[in-house]
DNA sequence: CAACATAAGTTTCTCCTGTAAACATGGAGG
DNA sequence: CCTCCATGTTTACAGGAGAAACTTATGTTG
């Protein structure tokens, strides 16, 4: 109750509400169009306001693709910890973390991988970005020491195992998956064929 | 010559002159904010015109998302019939055409995917979409009937298939791939781990 | 063959967005 | 206490989406 109002400078932490705001109708709205007015409207300031804390609308995308990654890495890291199980088993339940988030995240999704968010534009989201990767490539190397996984290049086992979640991701989000054409349990099944190229053993 | 004004009806075949228009400046500028009014400008006409062929703005987007599956499934089908390879090198040839077209059409390509393109709502792009998979499905069940590939679920090694390849596409646009993180050939070694788990014999 | 219905294109208008510039305000430091 | 500056607000302008009304050529029909 006491920090209802915990506004730092002049009116409040306006920077930290329009996040906020952009966030909740990026996770409320499936196919949101993103404009800043109605971001500034929503959060009940002046249009214009944003603009004191955001050089630009990309800006503030950029700093929302960021969150992403971070959450993106959190939901993973929680969901790698979470057992003592086998790395397989764990690098399966990351996968189906980044999967189970962005298809309860699809338009903050899509945007940490839109063109909007210019990752060369904006070292900040870069390193957001790397960090989220380098948890798989720890991963892989786990695998490796302990023989889970072939003594393949990682590069080659991190981008093939990067491109199949993310493109997982990305197909269940535009309801390409869970359809017609593939079966009941597309994301166990897909992953299991791609593990059975990076096990060791059969 | 006799057709350089081949014009059914009233003043020339606008439709299609939009369509190339855009196709154009797709292709030309790497991540082009797509206004109709900027296509009827470079077409020559009013921005109005092109409310008479497209009821809207993404039923343009939507036929040239369409036009874009059709060109897809063209250049992996030749990439498949080009060889009497085996099973195996057709694949690597399908998906590296894949990934090769999203490469030299990236605006085309993230089009193709994008929430713009929605696939429920146009049954012409569903069927392109749906027909450039159906090159995959054919293949895979070409290498289970050679037995050069596991006797899986068709839909599972679809899945994983379809997953690799598009995320090995959008992760090399966005330019997250052929660099600091991964290797110097990543799609080439991403389809190999791949394939280890496809192939029946190692 | 002339009159016309209509497809195709143009003008005009309204509402919205991004963004810049000028103006206002209130809290912190001298 | 007064002034400065970060943080707002208002106002203004250039564009874009799309609707409605107006215009023109073209194919059809009496």
């Amino acid at each position: 109750m006491s920090e209802t109002k915990d506004r730092p400078y002049h009116h409040g932490d306006l920077r930290r509400a329009l996040i906020d705001t952009a966030l909740a109708m990026l996770a409320a709205d499936q196919n949101w169009t993103f404009t800043l007015r109605e971001v500034a409207r929503r959060t009940g300031v002046s249009h214009a306001a944003p603009y004191k804390h955001f050089r630009d609308r990309e800006m503030l995308l950029r700093e929302l693709a960021r969150i992403g990654f971070v959450r993106l890495g959190e939901v993973m890291t929680a969901a790698l910890s979470s057992d003592s199980a086998s790395v397989r088993e764990k690098f399966v339940a990351g996968a189906e973390a980044c999967i189970d988030f962005a298809l309860k995240n699809p338009g903050l999704y899509r945007l940490m991988f839109s063109a909007d968010a210019d990752k060369s534009a904006d070292p900040a989201l870069h390193d957001a970005a790397m960090g989220t990767f380098g948890i798989l490539l720890r991963l892989l190397e786990d695998g490796q020491r302990d023989c889970s996984f072939q003594p393949v290049a990682i590069s080659a086992q991190a981008a093939a195992c990067w491109a199949q979640v993310h493109g997982l991701a990305m197909l269940a989000i535009s309801g390409q998956l869970l359809e017609e054409k593939v079966g009941k349990e597309p994301v166990q099944a897909a992953l299991n064929v791609l593990l059975e190229g990076l096990c060791r053993e059969k």
